[in-house]
RNA sequence: GGGCGGGUAGCUCAGCGGUAGAGCAUCGCCCUUACAAGGCGAGGGUCACAGGUUCGAUCCCUGUUCCGCCCA
């Protein structure tokens, strides 16, 4: 057996060979499947479906992460359980995507090829790039059930969307209707409110002069988009603002297109605090103006066109862009001294979320759902809970929202989506002057399929809708639409409601309070029974990651390794040859470490490194435990019938202590105290402490307890790698199969996961002291700068006769691991002489050190350690002496104040004995 | 303008009424036959600031301040 390849295992972990290799076998034995029926209980979760555009992030990687862990550890208890995952058409990130290579590589636009050509090059890319989100699915490790993957846009979600949008049509819930939206002119469709992004951006705001018809008079009214002023339809003024009160009703002339306007009065609209306090009224270019105009039943006229250039209505200004009629307006204006001022001002404007631009408010006619009689049943959901929100700060954030929702605009101006199931007589509607048929006047007639006649003059000629639905009307669905609705399939009788909906909380109104309204309105119950909502990942300085800052991290490049040119250029600098490869283990770890529920995650490379070493000391534990195994076998003879030590009954009750504290924080969503349970006792009670204690016994010659010893380390490390398993697949299904007695065929993924035993709190607290004087030992060794393999003499002294006979009974533990050549116990009493000195609870240990010990040093060191157990009975004796405190605070609270009074006076006295002596 | 988070060790973050924790980084001694991606030891914190409640506050309340996010 080489030197390298101890145990059967090489020497350094290498994840990249060992995770190529299981997902493959995971998947072909079938490991990822559901049942559609069973008599287990059930478990499912949909995966939130990326951008079928995209490529994963770190996000994603981390919604992976958490719901494989749920999902493997549910598998692993029993359950049916269900990963449902699938991918979403992302309907103008696609187009956008899709035109953009169409510009670069033919320099055509969507329009050369015609609808059908485009929609058909856009099918080519997805067939092209959509698999590539599953394999790096694959790579992470994610146990989804692949054979029930499923788009957006496959006949059956489309057959669900359609059944949505007639229903809803049906029940009044869903019209159309010529109302003022959110409009981007560049990518020339309807916006819902929530794909608006608001920013704040420095800008100005000018005071322009309108006169009142027939007097020598002008009103000054602010405004921070002149250009809107060619389609004013009214002045306001507040009602009881006595500088206007006598012109309400009178006439103004609008400057530039000289039309007369009226003087109203609106107290919601104008502020008379705020500026002028005379506000001009442009109904089809600004919502609160909209609104305005609503109430005074003002006419509202579109100045600007679907890209924003300015129409006929705009006179003399026609057919110039939004912002070149700004200029020329405000030339204009000046040029005729109807300009007042120019200031500067600070203004929050709307962006496209997809592209950018400033959004244009625009009068055009769309598709809306109604959402109050639809939000409602959703809030009580959650104020019932039917679904808990995770963490429950957001219950705040969820109602808020829920509380004041609008209308929900669904129909986009684009190609590449759903094609709203609606269609127009080509005889019946009326036609626009150019000829073509007037949408904003037209009957719609829904329908499931493509009408034969058109009911109204039974004329066969129908054209469809061009318009597509937003993108989340479609996801909203999901969570019953991939279950087979509107068939009642086995499977939507088995999984739903599904058990846990785990996604960012960037989307909880885009998508989660969504698939609330529309599952409960079409199911009759909650889509989910809870909702846990991760924290966003950010850079390791905080920032946001994006494309244009150039700190994207992409997980396979974490989990594969990169050469130097692939590197972020954020982390350039730290890894100028590339980036190692971590392994897709090794990111798990670290995204459930820091997954504790806070709202940002900062991913440092650093930290996942620190996983990869963990990983790495599983392995040479593994390596070693087989190694030291070798061929034996524990058969069924259980544990308890072996001869067990005191440090085999420790790591036992160790082990069902870490096993009850990972169900518990799994149970609660703490993913980062699950892994951090699991790390400590893996790295620092297993291998620190049982390993170590294993040793000798490992080598004696009393096989019997070498076999128990054996049996005990195979027991520890099987339970390790179970509990592990969700979090970290790859590496322990590899060890597992290295175990004794693993048939080849099983698998670990499919394993019982443990459940918690008895702990064995007798022998934990037999261990305490153990442990305790050989950490002494070791303090004084450090402290003195003896090397590791230089045995040492040391003197144990306590007046507790049980502590002394327990040293004595564990010897064996402490001669070894605390590098001894001989352990001397005795009663309290004068130390030997030139000694270092420790000074623990009831036990101080000496470690003669004839010619080596610098006393000036060790003086130094015990006046430091006696300042502090000073400082520490100060503290705790101004307590004590406080009399409301013994008389108030609980007495085990006082107690143990008092015992440890006690306890560091009596330490305080050792160590100045320790001093004196020196 | 409204709402929600956060400010804890050099860095990244836990903890959230009863003696301040982890990982990484730092310092010292060690290539001890599982692991130098390691072992052993050590140092390092008026828990943003100011009040209040309490026997007791990093933790609860109020205010201030800085940072971030969401909504209008």
């Amino acid at each position: 057996m080489s030197d390298e390849n101890q145990g059967g295992l090489p020497k350094a972990y290498e994840p990249s060979e060992v995770e190529a290799r299981w997902y493959r076998r995971w998947e072909d034995a079938g490991c990822f499947k559901a049942e559609a029926t069973s008599s287990k209980p059930p478990y499912c979760i949909i995966l939130p479906p990326p951008n079928v555009t995209g490529s994963l992030h770190i996000g994603h990687a981390l919604t992976a992460t958490l719901e494989d862990i749920l999902i493997r550890w549910h598998r692993m208890r029993g359950f049916n359980t269900l990963w449902q995952p699938g991918v979403d058409h992302a309907g103008i990130a696609t187009q956008m995507v899709v035109e953009r290579e169409l510009r670069k590589t033919e320099g055509k636009s969507r329009h050369d090829l015609g609808r059908a050509e485009f929609v058909r090059r856009v099918w080519e890319w997805k067939e092209r790039y959509g698999a590539r989100i599953k394999v790096q699915h694959e790579a992470l490790g994610a146990s989804l059930d692949w054979s029930r993957e499923r788009f957006t846009m496959d006949p059956g979600s489309s057959r669900a969307v359609v059944e949505v949008f007639v229903r809803l049509y049906e029940e009044g819930l869903l019209y159309r209707a010529n109302r003022l939206i959110n409009w981007c002119p560049d990518c020339q469709t309807a916006l819902s409110d929530l794909e608006v992004e608001h920013e704040e951006r420095e800008g100005s705001i000018w005071e322009i002069r309108y006169r009142v018809k027939g007097q020598d008079r002008f009103l000054t009214v602010a405004t921070t988009r002149p250009e809107t002023m060619l389609g004013d339809t009214a002045v306001a003024v507040h009602p009881e603002d006595p500088r206007y009160r006598e012109l309400i009703g009178k006439t103004v002339i609008l400057p530039l297109l000289e039309r007369e306007i009226p003087v109203i009065a609106d107290a919601t609209l104008v502020d008379p605090e705020f500026g002028t306090g005379v506000v001009k009224v442009t109904p089809a270019h600004d919502f609160n103006d909209y609104q305005t105009g609503l109430r005074h039943g003002l006419p509202m006229i579109s100045i600007l066109d679907e890209a924003a250039r300015t129409n006929e209505a705009a006179g003399p200004y026609a057919g110039l862009d939004r912002f070149k009629a700004r200029e020329r307006v405000i030339e204009d204006l000046e040029e005729r001294g109807l300009l007042v001022s120019e200031k500067p001002h600070t203004l929050s404007i709307g962006l496209c979320q997809r592209s950018g631009t400033i959004v244009e408010p625009r009068l055009s006619p769309q598709w809306f759902v109604k959402i109050e009689p639809l939000a409602k049943p959703a809030i009580e959901a959650v104020e019932q809970g039917r679904t808990r929100i995770v963490p429950d700060t957001w219950n705040t954030t969820y109602f808020h929202w829920m509380r004041n929702i609008q209308d929900w605009c669904v129909s986009r101006q684009l190609w590449w989506g759903h094609q709203i199931p609606a269609w127009y007589c080509e005889a019946c509607t009326p036609r626009t002057r150019s000829g073509a048929l007037d949408l904003e006047k037209a009957t719609p007639i829904v329908a499931r399929t493509r009408p034969e006649s058109c009911p109204t003059c039974k004329g066969s000629a129908l054209g469809q809708d061009p318009d597509v639905l937003d993108t989340w009307f479609s996801s909203g669905l999901w969570p019953f639409s991939t279950l087979g609705w509107p068939e009642q399939t086995p499977e939507l009788e088995t999984f739903y409601p599904t058990s846990v909906l785990e996604t960012g909380h960037d989307i909880l109104f885009f998508w989660v309070a969504r698939m609330m309204m529309l599952g409960i309105h079409f199911m009759g119950d909650v889509p989910f029974r809870a909702v846990y909502l991760h924290a966003m990942v950010r850079d390791e300085k905080g920032e946001k990651m994006s494309k244009v800052k150039g700190n994207v991290i992409d997980p396979l490049d974490v989990i594969h390794g990169t050469d130097a040119e692939a590197v972020p250029r954020s982390l350039k600098n730290k890894f100028p040859q590339g980036l190692p490869a971590f392994g897709a283990d090794a990111l798990r770890y670290t995204l459930a470490a820091l997954a504790a529920q806070g709202r940002e995650i900062k991913l440092s490379l650093e930290r996942v490194n620190g996983y990869k070493a963990f990983t790495n000391k599983l392995w040479n534990a593994s390596r070693f435990l087989l190694l030291n195994v070798g061929d034996f076998h524990p058969g069924n003879r259980p544990l308890r019938d072996r001869p067990l030590t005191l440090a085999d009954r420790w790591i036992l009750s160790r082990t069902e202590r870490v096993t009850r504290e990972v169900h518990d924080a799994l149970g609660r969503y703490e993913f980062a105290e699950a892994a951090s349970a699991l790390y400590q006792f893996t790295w620092h009670a297993f291998c620190d402490w049982y390993i170590e204690l294993a040793k000798p016994p490992l080598q004696g010659t009393d096989s019997e307890r070498g076999d128990t010893t054996r049996a005990v380390l195979v027991h520890v490390l099987d339970r390790v790698l179970r509990l592990l398993h969700p979090f970290i697949p790859f590496i322990t299904e590899e060890i597992w199969h290295r175990l004794p007695g693993v048939p080849p065929d099983a698998f670990l993924m499919l394993a019982a996961y443990p459940q918690a035993g008895a702990e064995d709190p007798a022998a934990e607290a037999e261990m305490a002291p153990v442990i305790s004087v050989i950490e002494g030992i070791r303090n004084i060794r450090g402290e003195s700068n003896l090397p590791p393999l230089q045995r040492i003499r040391a003197v144990v002294q306590t007046d507790d006769a049980a502590l002394r006979a327990a040293l004595e009974r564990h010897r064996a533990y402490v001669e070894p691991l605390a590098g001894l050549s001989e352990l001397m116990l005795q009663p309290t009493g004068a130390p030997p002489p030139s000694s270092a000195s420790w000074v623990g609870q009831g036990v101080s240990v000496y470690v003669p050190l004839a010619g080596l010990l610098d006393l000036d040093e060790e003086r130094a060191r015990l006046r430091k350690e006696i300042a502090r157990v000073e400082s520490d009975l100060a503290a705790l004796r101004r307590k004590l002496d406080n009399p409301s405190f013994v008389a108030r605070a609980p007495a085990d609270v006082v107690e143990k104040d008092r015992a440890r009074v006690i306890e560091l006076e009596a330490r305080r006295a050792k160590l100045l004995d320790n001093l004196s002596r020196i």
